[in-house]
DNA sequence: CTGATAGGC
DNA sequence: GCCTATCAG
């Protein structure tokens, strides 16, 4: 054999293998996912998922969030909500069950018993009632937060309706929801779960590509106020959290978007 | 809608 | 632990 033909055939096995092994690691990374949690799904929620500054992204069927384990909470769940998602059927509540996808370990819904605090809906089991499957993954314990009842059930609430009537307004909408999560809050149950001083929701809608968005930063507590007194720039939440909400968009598009508390587009 | 809790098996 | 009934904002 030439020395030519040797090394040929030593880089095409190479190319081999690197393709080979990349596959692997692909298909291992999947596993992972797909053996780790509640039958998750890897390509859901994939255009506008904001970054995580966790580094624990987990992807059920029918919504993403990104976990923080300090604070045994995400620190974003986020999902579309489409027209066709608003449904009346009406489930039973099932129990709440530790989200086995989350790797460092979900906290358990015991640490929210007797705390006097709700177990919280980040993704709204309302918004979710299209399917069974659907409304049950909301009760994951890494889609709650510690909640004051009465905000929970107030504000919070009619927040929650408002996006589902911009949902049937604007033909779907997405949604990113979460507590502020910093250091030296308050912390119910063994586990240490954080009770956020405050919460956030960043809704964008995409109808034909005209693209508009709105944010809202609510303390924690609950308000008769009208909920447009609560709208902030995302570029506020953005200052809060860490997290960056949508850096998929085109830097001129988002930076314009986000540095707006404008709600002229939006119908309370 | 948003939830907690009591009591029976 | 699971299930049903009841209650509250």
């Amino acid at each position: 054999m030439k020395k030519n033909q040797l090394y040929s055939i030593i880089a095409i096995l190479l190319i081999i293998g690197i393709y080979a092994y990349d596959h692997y690691l692909n298909n291992k990374e999947k596993t992972i996912v797909v053996d780790a949690g509640k039958e998750p799904k890897s390509d859901t929620n994939t255009y506008y998922l904001p970054t995580s500054t966790t580094g624990q992204i987990v992807h059920h069927q029918n919504y993403s969030l990104s976990y923080s384990e300090a604070h045994e909470q995400a620190e974003w769940v986020a999902y579309e909500l489409k027209e066709s998602h608003l449904s009346t059927t009406n489930h039973k509540r099932p129990y709440f069950e530790i989200d086995k996808a989350v790797k460092t370990g979900a906290a358990d819904w015991r640490n929210y018993k007797n705390s006097g605090y709700d177990r919280g809906h980040l993704c709204p089991a309302g918004d979710r009632r299209f399917t069974k499957k659907a409304h049950d993954e909301t009760f994951l314990t890494s889609n709650i937060s510690p909640q004051e009842h009465q905000f929970n059930s107030g504000i919070w609430n009619r927040l929650e309706q408002k996006v589902r009537y911009w949902a049937k307004k604007n033909d779907g909408v997405f949604v990113v929801t979460g507590g502020i999560l910093k250091n030296g809050l308050k912390t119910i149950g063994d586990e240490k779960v954080a009770v956020p001083n405050q919460f956030y929701k960043v809704i964008l809608d995409n109808t034909n590509g005209r693209i508009k968005m709105l944010a809202f930063l609510m303390d924690h507590k609950d308000s008769n106020l009208p909920l447009y007194k609560f709208v902030v720039s995302v570029d506020k939440v953005e200052a809060l959290t860490g997290i960056d909400f949508f850096p998929q968009l085109e830097d001129s598009i988002e930076d314009k978007l986000e540095a707006s508390s404008n709600y002229k587009n939006w119908s309370f």
